[in-house]
DNA sequence: ACCATGACTCCAT
DNA sequence: CATGGAGCCATGG
């Protein structure tokens, strides 16, 4: 479960007000085809509410279509107290809160 | 080591 | 960016 621990580790590192895709974590990994290992990571979330899975989007901003908090609607609201509004798709501006990592 | 699965991403239409 | 198909990565049996 290394590599799980690791997309643990950069998710619960991202700042509040700011998302990262899944291509960004799996690239911080060292490996940016490994999205899907990435997503699978979060499916498992054996932390819940310490990995701010709610932070994690896909490549277009989307939320993930299986979130599992209690809904997306939940997520929505977590992500709009932190300071990211998405849209009605459950969609934010990557442009606007896609986070740097310290760029 | 191989096959199957999955919260992804890219390419083509 | 909507849909559909293929690829890539890591994990479990």
């Amino acid at each position: 479960m290394s590599f799980y621990d690791e997309v643990y580790k950069v998710v619960k590192l991202i700042p509040e007000g700011k998302v990262a895709t899944y291509g960004q974590i799996a690239k911080i990994l060292c490996s940016p085809k490994a999205s899907r290992a990435v997503g699978y990571a979060l499916h498992f979330n054996p932390l819940p509410g310490i990995i701010p899975c709610h932070r994690v989007v896909n490549r277009e901003g989307y939320l993930a279509p299986a979130f599992a908090f209690g809904g997306m609607d939940c997520q929505a609201e977590l992500l709009k107290k932190e300071g990211v509004f998405c849209d009605e798709n459950y969609k934010v501006d990557l442009k606007v809160y896609q986070w740097k990592e310290g760029l």
